[in-house]
DNA sequence: TTGTAAGCGTTATCAC
DNA sequence: GTGATAACGCTTACAA
């Protein structure tokens, strides 16, 4: 296992000073090295294969330029479409990105902060931590964007979920639905319950109501999903006490519409049914999902801000503050008005 | 801003050298140094919120404890559940993962080459490479392993996709199909190619043949899934021409189920599907779906083998080898016998 | 125009 | 038992 080239190996080489290669090599040699001497550290450092060592260089700067970003599980397409986008804007101001789940151990929020402390990692893009996690990442909190979570001790990034179930409500309630099922994930993070109340809400203005709510075990599993669909289409859809159902993800929707199916419980006509994401998923399953559309340009802009905080100057100084981004309902074929008008 | 404390703070505030601060911190101070002054080095390091900067450390150690991992397209399940995979053996050996993505630009083997040879990085895996993508990565093959790709001369991990194609065949044939269609991904990468190839010739041996192929051109996205899938019916499903389809991935499969549906050609009635991958939406469709299951846990074989390279002291004198993962027919409700055998 | 030397924050080897 | 001191590989005043 050979050694790699350090500037040393290149200033010999060349018969410089090893100074002398940093500045032919960082082009900051404007006036001050003679062509000729540039051009033999140039042929030095490309016979000797020579390629800046970048943690040296980052220990210099005092930065890593690299991020990470935190999400409850990547395996669910929406979170996968985020880091894409983040992905993408992290590389165009030259960062990387590292990607935590806080979805399995919870040892995470003290590996973040440490790495964030030990100057590993730049800063962080959290996606709906849970109370007690943001408390835990409050000593980071100049370093750190919050997706869809946290108080205004943060910097924050906030999806309009509130106005999502407006849309949803009125949409629901606009063809003639009152009795409204909720079928929740099981999960602490607040934007889920964040949903499930605004959507209560804002259903009562329109003299409709939440009839009950059900919840899978598991998180975000498609077995699980089928399991509690099928309960939840037992208990309230067969015999008509709902007859529409909100659910927290495009996943467990369509769980929810193919166990329908299997039953025999007509979508939409027996049955209507609205999903949160508008994920790949609700456009395979049929009929087609009516769900509130997630932009995941979300993560591009967490990625912007974030950046933009760890490199100013002045961190410490600058008021956290609050970026909000619009929701739309994007209407497909599994809501239609309910069995009778009531 | 404030400047984070330092191994010296801790030492000027314990009254101490700054080594003795690294032996106390580090646990090397084994009968070297006074409990009272050990007592005295960590109250200081705790009311100065000291952490070791990792930075420093790194360039200490010569090496990033960071890996990356390429695939084509995070997005799609597969991936997703590969890179959980493989980031749980990554944390296992205190190593962190950044991801790359190959299927957007094509500047990334330059990058990652550079960020290896540059020490930013350690090693990482890639997820089938073209010949072209992996020549360009040849000056770091020894911090390298391919999966599903490469030659040799690589470190390798492959998925016994022959087999997989096999089984297929075999499965198919026993059901009595001779005349069998392909649906294909329209991607350069080589693991298609072969699932292809293999299918045919094993299909040969039972006297049947692959009727026609037909491409998606969008790598795998949903829509233009579905429109080639719409064309795939018209053309060979409809007057029975082939009377199974295999499908390079299941999505493909799904969007062609889903298509079949539309058009009222039974599945499997008059048309047999099968996917590969075994992902989530495999098992979401209606029929689910008969297909290979392509194991997840590659990502932490892969993971292994990576840091045991990187970390190995006598990387270069150590020949490649390759590891052979096999792959299973998952047989759903998708496939069954033709309309009529012939 | 070029080279010297002082950091950046660690770890580790030795004298004391 | 403890503390200088020399790496690690780089950038950047400043000296020559």
């Amino acid at each position: 296992m050979e050694r790699p080239a350090t500037s040393i190996d290149v200033a010999r080489m060349a018969g410089v000073s090893q100074s002398t290669v940093s500045l032919v090599l960082r082009r900051k040699d404007e006036g001050r090295v003679t062509p000729e001497t540039a051009a033999r550290v140039r042929a030095a450092a490309r016979t000797l294969d020579y390629e800046p060592n970048a943690v040296a260089l980052n220990l210099k700067r005092g930065r890593a330029d690299v991020v990470a970003l935190v999400v409850p599980t990547v395996t669910q397409p929406y979170f996968a479409s985020v880091l894409v986008e983040a992905e993408k804007e992290a590389r165009g101001a030259g960062c990387d990105v590292i990607l935590f789940d806080s979805g399995g151990d919870d040892g995470w929020t003290s590996r973040l902060a440490r790495m964030v402390r030990s100057r590993q990692l730049d800063g962080a893009i959290v996606w709906a931590p849970t109370d007690t996690e943001a408390a835990a990442l409050a000593s980071i909190r100049d370093r750190l964007v919050l997706v869809e979570a946290g108080s205004d001790q943060f910097n924050r990034i906030d999806l309009q979920i509130e106005h999502g179930a407006e849309l949803v409500a009125e949409h629901l309630a606009g063809l003639g639905h009152r009795r409204v099922g909720y079928f929740a994930v099981h999960s602490p993070r607040e934007t889920y319950l964040r949903r499930r109340q605004a959507l209560g809400d804002y259903l009562v203005k329109h003299n409709g109501v939440i009839v009950e709510a059900c919840s899978t075990e598991a998180a975000l599993d498609l077995d699980a999903a089928e399991l509690a669909a099928g309960t939840l289409v037992d208990a309230f859809a067969v015999d008509g006490s709902v007859t529409a159902v909100v659910c927290d993800d495009d996943l467990l929707a369509a769980a929810l519409v193919t166990v329908c199916a299997e039953r025999d419980v007509a979508v939409p006509g027996r049955l209507s049914v609205v999903g949160y994401g508008d994920l790949t998923i609700s456009r395979l399953v049929r009929p087609q999902l009516t769900t509130v559309n997630l932009p995941a340009a979300v993560g591009s802009l967490a990625m912007r801000r974030l950046i933009d905080a760890v490199r100013s100057r002045s961190r410490r100084t600058r008021k956290p503050d609050l970026i909000s981004v619009p929701v739309t309902l994007v209407e497909r074929a599994s809501s239609a008005a309910p069995p009778e008008v009531n």
